[in-house]
DNA sequence: TCTGGGGTCCTAGGACCC
DNA sequence: TCTGGGGTCCTAGGACCC
């Protein structure tokens, strides 16, 4: 019989399976990638999860551990890791009429035909991102997504399926018997807050959630939650989207390596991420109407812990960084309070217009002092010579900042940058 | 000494209007 | 002295995901 099946594709381990691509001598050994500045774990081979180390464990408090047991740090290299996301994505839109990129490492395609034809389907194309991308793959199948996100879950933790899984193939009571053995709190969509909601009226397992009340757990949560049940019981809520257009809030914000204190550290930081956050505005063909900024100190240090949020409204749509820039600077800097250490700090975008069927209206003559072509030159040379060639103000800043992002061990930029190609050694 | 970053969607509550 | 109710829009914050 033919139907349509919902396929969730995607990466094992995948920053650690990108960095084996280009060392292999990392395959088999336990490895972990770290977050931005070195903070904490983000991903894990096998080996290292064997180690018994967790997911998002601060780096410092563990890696004295981890080096004797020959567990290989990484920095994390996110060009590499958007680049061979890129490459994986693409290959797989051919195999398919319709794909939703998820993330940097999943994407959700429709197969077609029955139940084994769309096993063989994921087979083939497990096997043809193995062999062009160096990936290894999961695929799991089912009606709807949060079936196929279960069945991804199987693909993994049963080696005998050879990372395909189709809820489709077990028998009804085989597939009550998988869903109960899923903690609720393993559901995609369902998460800590939300399973300890869910407990007291007796629902601990997937099997329980699906069997629940739909419109009770809506009462007691979410219209989301609700939707989970009704997916759970194969009722398709959550259809892909194929569409791939422009993010609908653009965010730029980092950990500092170290602290800083003053507006005028402050003001380089601003200018920095804005820059940063205006780059991407463009390359998407955007304008924002309006930008919020935060500076925090740590949560986890001792004493009280501020986090301030500012919002600014542009009365025309802008992506200029000079414009940004000084907003975000008049508006934070006033926060700020004398003596406190700010260890983070961030930048965003929203309501984000088309910058095509955007037709600048200047009745009063306001935009006059800003130059309309500077961002373009700006994006054109950093585009020609590298991010790192040219900056507005401190974003060209020479001399490395003390708080710039610590990265102590990167992998070289394999797929994009020429001098940091992978060398390949005949013996 | 050292605890990530970039998103989406939903809800509650306030402001405002008639 | 008595002081409604329904609707919309906006924003901040929560929850979740990878």
């Amino acid at each position: 019989m033919s139907e349509r099946h919902v396929a969730i594709v995607d990466a094992n381990d995948f920053y650690v399976s990108c960095e084996r691509v280009f060392d292999p001598s990392l395959v088999g050994r336990p490895v972990v990638v770290l977050s931005n500045n070195d903070g904490c774990v983000v991903a894990r081979s096998a080996e290292a999860k064997a180690l018994e180390i967790d997911m998002a464990v601060p780096w410092h408090r563990i890696a004295d551990r981890a080096r004797m047991l020959g567990v290989v740090a990484r920095s994390s290299n996110y060009e590499l890791y958007g680049d061979m996301s890129a490459r994986a994505a693409e290959i797989l839109s051919r195999r398919t009429a319709s794909q939703e990129v998820y993330s940097i490492d999943e994407s959700f395609i429709a197969l077609e035909g029955t139940v084994d034809d769309a096993i063989a389907q994921a087979q083939a194309i497990r096997a043809e991102l193995r062999r062009l991308v160096g990936l290894p793959m999961s695929v799991g199948i089912a009606s709807t997504k949060t079936l196929a996100k279960l069945a991804n879950r199987g693909s993994k933790s049963n080696p005998a399926l050879g990372g395909v899984c189709h809820l489709g193939a077990y028998s009804a009571a085989r597939q009550e018997a998988i869903l109960a053995s899923i903690d609720v709190g393993d559901v995609w969509g369902i998460g800590r807050r939300t399973a300890r909601r869910l407990a007291p009226l007796g629902i601990g397992t997937a099997a329980d959630l699906r069997a629940a009340d739909a419109t009770l757990v809506r009462r007691r949560c979410s219209v989301v939650q609700e939707r989970v049940v009704h997916e759970l019981r194969g009722i398709d809520c959550l259809p892909l989207e194929d569409v791939q257009e422009g993010r609908d809030q653009i965010q730029h914000s980092r950990s500092f390596a170290v602290p800083i204190t003053t507006a005028a550290e402050l003001a380089e930081v601003l200018s920095v991420y804005t820059q940063r956050a205006a780059a991407r505005a463009r390359a998407q063909g955007s304008m924002a109407r309006a930008m919020r900024c935060f500076a925090a100190t740590s949560p986890f240090a001792a004493g009280s812990h501020v986090s301030h949020v500012v919002s600014v409204a542009f009365p025309e749509a802008t992506d200029d960084p000079l414009v940004l820039h000084r907003a975000a600077v008049a508006a934070l800097g006033p926060q700020l309070e004398p003596g406190r250490r700010y260890v983070r700090a961030g930048v965003s975008l929203h309501e984000l217009v088309d910058r095509a069927s955007h037709a600048t209206l200047d009745v009063f003559g306001t935009a006059g002092d800003e130059r309309p072509g500077t961002s373009a030159v700006v994006d054109d040379i950093a585009e020609r010579f590298g991010e790192q060639s040219v900056g507005l103000g401190l974003a060209g800043l020479r001399a490395r900042r003390a708080w710039t992002m610590r990265r102590d061990m990167v992998s070289p930029r394999a797929t994009t940058h020429w001098d940091e190609l992978a060398v390949v050694h005949a013996r």
